[in-house]
DNA sequence: GCCGTTTTCGGCCCGACTGTTTTCAGTCG
């Protein structure tokens, strides 16, 4: 069974935690650390890297030492320094530090001197009131691991997108209203775009004489306030929430803006390459010495340290910044480049608008086309169309279309692929339709051999256009089914098949590093909202964030093309 | 342990807030 990315991260990540109680050298963790983060964001899995005999010590963060250190992982499933270490310092150690408020000093003496070595361990020993009592920690101490342990317990998960700006909307109109508040905007993982979100970072400008911070903890929906210093406070709202407020002066807003939006990671290499060149970067502006010489934006702030323009969705280090010094990024694909959506369902299965209705509120955003993609007879809970109604509903979309105006619908279909990899239409109905979107609805359980090689089957027929959520993940919800994926984008490739960015909120499917990788080989992309009704088509724009984090350009999106173009694409031979 | 506009050794981001302190350590982002 091949290693995942993912697990090697996990034992790079746990050493750094183990070596970190220990007090072992700050920077070589450090280095475990920036080797797992290059590891889990690689869209080439290493162990195949290793396969095709790369030498890993050209991926960034990685040296000659660990290079080896991954292949034995690759090879054996463990790491002896871990077992090794992990036989003075228990393994579970680690797990407490991912308590908010523990770090590797107070596990330490947690461990040391109470032998705490699990989360029961800790919750026994503050129920014993010992935690007080250790040197450097107290009653508010023990009382603020109290809590978190609870909230750990519990395990918050993240928040979709979408549900975030629901909660942040309605703040940021609260706080814009507060006297003396100039700029107030949503940073973090918010403004990268990222399919889910943590909490919210937000970043107001003010007057000195602004009652911003006050207000804020009064907030109606606040129901704790975390901290509160006069520049920065946190505070966890109704919802569940945390929101992190800081105020900076007008002046310092670009340098603000851009350390807030992060990513940690990114902002990390960019004040290296402030350092590299005599200057110090803070949220406050970029000093030379005790003068600030930008910071008022973020375009003067780059400009200042020789750098292009970095669109917040690529500011993971993931290669963004290099690019960004040498003028190489890539103008990234826009809203307004959409000119279609091509997966949409009408009232004939699962949806809840008419054709009509879809088609005409697709116009109205400016779209030349959209297509028709209602279930397939297979899915019987929604009432799938078999060859008859698809028939039927193919001569009503002609009708249409033929008094529409200034919009074009594509006849479609959503179609299933059968747990054998056979489509659930015969090919003499499908060769009536302009393309189809084909994506598995059923047996998601099968073994990853099995999956990958029911999909490749489906894409086998010349019928199969457009591979539709092509892992099946539900944020929050259902983890990806278990597939090759990295052969399905090879074989997309040959067959001149399209992959779905589903840009459902709910699903983001294909993830960032599933759109570089098929970017990297050359295959196209569908953004698509699989609307179930007119107002769904909106999601589109959640779509276009996710590509843009996965550095896709219009040219590799297939729904920026005029009609014409499109239909060229959708062809296979 | 990694890395190179400081280039194969000697660096490695930086400030705010809290609690336990009496000048600072720990943690977080």
């Amino acid at each position: 069974m091949a290693v995942h990315n993912a697990e090697i991260a996990e034992i790079f990540e746990t050493l750094a935690d183990l070596l970190a109680v220990r007090g072992d050298n700050p920077f070589r963790i450090r280095a475990y650390r920036n080797a797992a983060r290059t590891i889990r964001g690689n869209s080439r899995s290493m162990a195949e890297l290793l396969a095709e005999g790369r030498d890993l010590s050209e991926l960034r963060n990685i040296g000659k030492d660990l290079a080896a250190k991954i292949a034995t992982i690759v090879d054996t499933g463990r790491l002896p320094l871990l077992d090794e270490l992990s036989s003075r310092t228990p393994k579970a150690l680690s797990e407490l530090m991912k308590i908010e408020g523990l770090g590797p000093k107070r596990v330490k003496v947690l461990y040391e001197k109470l032998r705490v070595r699990s989360l029961a361990d800790l919750e026994r020993a503050l129920r014993r009131g010992k935690v007080r009592e250790l040197p450097g920690f107290g009653p508010k101490t023990e009382q603020m691991i109290s809590e978190r342990l609870e909230r750990f317990a519990a395990r918050e998960q993240r928040w979709k997108l979408i549900d975030a700006e629901d909660v942040a909307e309605p703040l940021v109109r609260y706080l814009r209203d507060i006297s003396g508040v100039k700029e107030v905007t949503v940073a973090g993982s918010y403004r990268r775009r990222k399919e889910t979100v943590g909490d919210l970072d937000v970043l107001v400008t003010a007057a000195g004489s602004s009652p911003v911070i006050e207000r804020f903890v009064k907030y109606d929906e606040v129901a704790e306030v975390v901290s509160q210093g006069s520049t920065r406070s946190t505070v966890r709202l109704r919802s569940g929430l945390q929101v992190d407020l800081r105020v900076v002066p007008q002046v310092s807003y670009g340098a603000a803006l851009y350390y807030f939006t992060g990513s940690k990671a990114h902002n990390i290499a960019v004040r290296r390459i402030a350092a590299a060149r005599k200057l110090k970067l803070n949220e406050y502006g970029l000093f030379r010495g005790d003068e600030r010489i930008a910071g008022k934006t973020e375009r003067e702030l780059l400009k200042a340290l020789r750098l292009h323009w970095i669109p917040p969705e690529l500011r993971e280090d993931h290669g963004e910044i290099e690019a960004a010094r040498r003028g190489r990024l890539p103008g990234l694909v826009t809203l307004d480049d959409i000119r279609g959506d091509l997966h949409c369902h009408s009232r004939a299965t699962d949806g809840h608008d008419t054709i009509e209705q879809m088609a005409r509120a697709a116009k109205e955003r400016g779209y030349d086309y959209v297509s028709i993609n209602d279930h397939s007879r297979h899915v019987t809970v929604a009432h799938g169309l078999d060859r008859k109604r698809l028939l039927a509903q193919v001569r009503q979309i002609d009708r249409l279309n033929g008094r529409l105006r200034g919009i074009v619908v594509l006849k479609s279909i959503e179609l299933d692929i059968l747990e054998d990899g056979s489509l659930d239409l015969p090919d003499e109905v499908l060769a009536e339709l302009d393309f189809t979107v084909c994506a598995v609805h059923y047996r998601f359980d099968l073994p990853k051999k099995k999956q990958t090689e029911r999909i490749l089957r489906a894409m086998d027929n010349r019928h199969c256009n457009i591979l539709a959520h092509p892992t099946g993940r539900l944020i929050n919800e259902r983890d990806p089914y278990a597939i090759d994926l990295e052969r399905i984008v090879q074989a997309a490739g040959e067959r001149g098949c399209i992959l779905e960015l589903n840009a459902h909120p709910d699903r983001l499917d294909l993830d960032a590093e599933a759109c570089q990788m098929a970017k990297e080989k050359g295959v196209k992309i569908a953004i698509s909202t699989d609307a179930h009704g007119a107002e769904d088509l909106r999601f589109m724009r959640f779509g276009v964030d996710q590509a843009r984090r996965g550095w896709l350009e219009a040219g590799d999106v297939v729904n920026t093309r005029k009609l014409r173009d499109l239909r060229k694409l959708l062809a296979r031979t």
